[in-house]
DNA sequence: AAAACTATCAACCGCGTAAGT
DNA sequence: CACTTACGCGGTTGATAGTTT
């Protein structure tokens, strides 16, 4: 059965609107409210189609539209929440006030899209392309060592390759390797980055280390990837102690209080969303885990502190890391070369504060 | 100066679905 | 329950402006 047409379109206009007709709408809407998109183009005297009508009033002429650029805020905003719904731009736009979903799958599509490819970053899963990555020498490195890595589990578990929070680490070691020439930056970027991709990577109802271990591809593997580049003498200031803890942790960051403990959320809510970039930091920029920070486990229906201590015997990286790119962050001009820079700390983001996860489900 | 190319974004199209009959 | 209608959404198109060659 094919569907009806939502108007009888001989004899409609159609292409860009005239300022008359614009008038006609608005005032028509003014008048009567808007709705009833099929009858109202008759009623105001426009030979529109209702659809039409509605789309010029929802995306153009509505009163509360905010018009321009994007600011560095609606963007950080746009990906975020992009990363958990998809393209959903309705319900990202609904988190946006004055921008309407089309305004935002443009800008998307001509703007953010094209910046995360540039930066190797898949923009619908927000994880590291496979083609930007090095992993044949990540491989290449495990696989020389037949004691660090089990092959055919390995090759067998080939889609734990393709996990988005192994990629991220994949990439983020490999960009440390790149870096070693720089023995405490590198540190200090394993304690910022590795520690909190570990595990943020297990925040959604450890989510990442249940694909692991199920791939037959363990977070020992991931293990051995950081002990590989620790005996490179990439990762000076990892111990042989380093542990992945293996509760279920939720966030409860001191900053906001994310986490499915208060959320709202069943853990199998959590676990269906995407990478959300939620992490551990309490800076949404450099993601340091504060020494005081907990984790909750909602195992066993209670919650049980997790501590940080107990688990890493790597110290906490300081709070105010090298190259931080926290200036830009106040800055409502940013530039594309700045936000670009912004975008290389992508794999940092946090759901910003006031954020209601709970709505997006 | 003009042609070619690229970026932008308003508008359209078709589909899914809720609501109504 | 089957069917129709209207609405909203996401993908896509195409006109236009801007930039490069």
């Amino acid at each position: 059965m094919g569907r009806a047409p939502c108007c009888d379109k001989n004899g409609l206009k159609k292409g860009p609107w005239t300022p008359e007709e614009d008038l006609k709408l608005v005032n028509y809407i003014q008048k009567h409210g808007p709705g009833n998109w099929r009858a109202l183009p008759k009623n105001a005297g426009l030979q529109r189609c209702g659809k039409s009508c509605r789309l010029r009033w929802t995306n153009y002429l509505r009163p509360d539209i905010k018009r321009g650029r994007f600011s560095f805020e609606e963007e950080e905003t746009i990906i975020q929440l992009h990363s958990i719904l998809g393209n959903k731009w309705s319900a990202i736009a609904a988190r946006l006030p004055g921008r309407t979903d089309n305004e935002i799958k443009n800008y998307w599509n001509t703007h953010i899209r094209k910046r995360l490819l540039r930066m190797g970053i898949d923009p619908v899963t927000h994880a590291p392309r496979l083609d930007f990555l090095d992993l044949s020498s990540i491989l290449g490195s495990s696989l020389c060592n037949p004691t660090l890595v089990n092959l055919s589990t390995l090759l067998g578990g080939s889609q734990a390759l393709f996990n988005p929070d192994f990629l991220r680490l994949a990439a983020t070691l490999m960009s440390l390797k790149q870096e070693n020439n720089n023995p405490d930056l590198l540190t200090q970027n394993f304690n910022e980055n590795i520690n909190n991709q570990l595990f943020s990577a297990q925040l959604p109802n450890n989510q990442f280390q249940t694909q692991l271990s199920q791939q037959g591809f363990s977070t020992e593997m991931v293990k051995q990837l950081l002990m590989q580049a620790n005996a490179d003498g990439l990762l000076s200031n990892m111990g042989t102690n380093f542990e992945c803890p293996t509760n279920t942790a939720t966030t409860t960051t001191p900053q906001n209080n994310i986490g499915i403990a208060n959320s709202g959320l069943s853990e199998n809510d959590f676990a269906s969303q995407q990478p959300s970039y939620l992490h551990c930091g309490s800076n949404p920029l450099v993601g340091d885990l504060p020494e005081n920070l907990h984790f909750q486990s909602v195992n066993d229906g209670g919650k049980k502190d997790f501590d940080f201590d107990s688990t890493l015997s790597t110290p906490l990286s300081s709070p105010t890391p090298l190259n931080s790119s926290s200036t830009y962050i106040n800055s409502s001009s940013t530039t594309e070369d700045e936000k670009e820079s912004y975008c290389s700390d992508f794999f940092k983001f946090e759901i910003p504060e006031g954020l209601d996860i709970n709505e997006f489900m």
